[in-house]
DNA sequence: GTATGATATGACGTAACGTTAGGGTCAAAT
DNA sequence: ATTTGACCCTAACGTTACGTCATATCATAC
């Protein structure tokens, strides 16, 4: 039978030979033979063992259960590959979120620099949240929807709009005096309930509908992540505690009543 | 002012002690405060900081990389953060592609991997490249001829053969990097002559030795003329661009280093 | 005075190798 | 026969972001 040397192993299985005596290590590829001066010589087994071990590899599972799942005879390797899936879904959501989270940080970022047009409407709202969810919106929903949407706000007129501000800050304001409480604690979580039904209302439908959920527990991070965004209601001083109080319990909110 | 102990900041930010213990070796985050017996007493701005650190670390971004972007004052925040979402968008393109190999997978599985007939040999290569020159080797040399390297061809195994179809996949992906670089340039020679030296152990004696600068001439041609033979490389999209540098790369590479 | 709880430093463990470091071995070329 | 150069071996530290003891000191309450 041919026999490989670590390095025509390697070689042709494209890991490199460091790989090869850690894999012969921990158990996971043992060569077939070893010489005299302790050399490792592979055969075909070996090989078509490494292909096995470097397909699971690419499914990123990690070696310690590719050992297993080589070693145990009968195991359930659709079974496993399906939890693997599950798993990989996950990551998969999770950096998606991450992106979600990336570009709104970016707008952030822009946004302080240039931006100053005709959205005289969001004045006075925790500072430019607004604005931020009308780029956001455009961006999703398409120019012409958001601007509909707006002059539906309009139609409220500006004492309407004036009303729906005052009432945020006043949420806001009950809110701080309560930062020391439990944030999933029932009054907490009934101010919380008010202010989604206000944010709700100034979104109009510039947000659809099934995606509120997640704007909305975005709202909690956007309060941790830049404390101008709390600038108004706490007078200037920076509040990083209500702001972790205020992500909490915005969280909670969304996790148990949004999501359906 | 307000001061935190590690246990409070620990609570309050949601981090372990042991992170913040870390985090001040590392230089991350350090106490405002040391008191005589060492305590470490945290002031409203390392909060900030922590809650800007807890941030990026939330992206994935590595420490080290949190350090230098909270310590250099000019840093492209902007510019850092769209880096970072390609890299992103890269894992999550990635993990899509570990899914739908899971997905393939699990339905082999449950098929019943057969498979076994002599043309799976030559899966995996650029489209029907393998197939194809079978004919053409057939018409030239015989059928008998082609038959005895194929049997060489499976002594390789399996595994042999897949370890070589990786390597030709490899090849092409280095090569379809490079596909805006001179054809004739040094790098991109290089991939050229390993990629020949691939396929030359493919053909095994099914293309005799001084038949093969020719062969080897007329595979650039077929990437040309027919887009199916890298569809596998380009995921589908057809690429003609990439087709023409490959040819004029593997023609000078075939005037150059196999003819004599 | 002592029990309890918080804090400190130090050091090992983790995953999967990469990377020297220091020394043998084998085949070919001299 | 020897030198070269390519290849082989083991051992051991470095990497990331902490978790988990171990051991010792300190603060607070009873």
């Amino acid at each position: 039978m041919k026999t490989l040397t670590v390095k025509k192993l390697a070689e042709i299985s494209g890991v490199s030979v460091r790989t090869l005596h850690y894999y012969d290590q921990i158990g996971l590829l043992r060569p077939s033979i070893r010489t005299e001066k302790k050399y490792r010589l592979y055969g075909n087994d070996e090989l078509l063992r490494l292909q096995q071990i470097l397909f699971f590899r690419e499914m990123d599972f990690p070696l310690k259960d590719i050992l297993e799942m080589m070693d145990t005879t009968d195991y359930d390797l659709v079974k496993a590959l399906m939890q693997h899936k599950s798993a990989l879904l996950n990551r998969k959501r999770r950096i998606s979120d991450l992106l979600k989270t990336i570009d709104t940080t970016i707008d952030n970022l822009k946004k302080g620099e240039t931006m100053k047009n005709p959205e005289e409407l969001y004045k006075g709202f925790p500072e430019e949240v607004g604005t931020t969810y009308r780029k956001e919106a455009i961006s999703k929903y398409g120019v012409q929807t958001v601007e509909q949407s707006e002059k539906e706000l309009m139609k409220l007129g500006k004492s309407g709009v004036e009303a729906l501000q005052k009432e945020m800050e006043n949420v806001f304001s009950e809110l701080f005096v309560l930062k020391n409480d439990n944030p999933e604690s029932d009054i907490v979580q009934e101010h919380i309930a008010r202010h989604y039904g206000i944010i709700s209302k100034f979104w109009g439908d510039s947000v659809v509908s099934d995606q509120k959920p997640d704007a909305y527990a975005g709202l909690g991070d956007l309060f941790v992540n830049d404390e101008r965004y709390l600038a108004n209601v706490t007078d200037g001083s920076p509040q990083p505690e209500f702001a972790l109080f205020l992500q909490k319990a915005i969280k909670y909110f969304a996790e148990n009543n949004l999501e359906k």
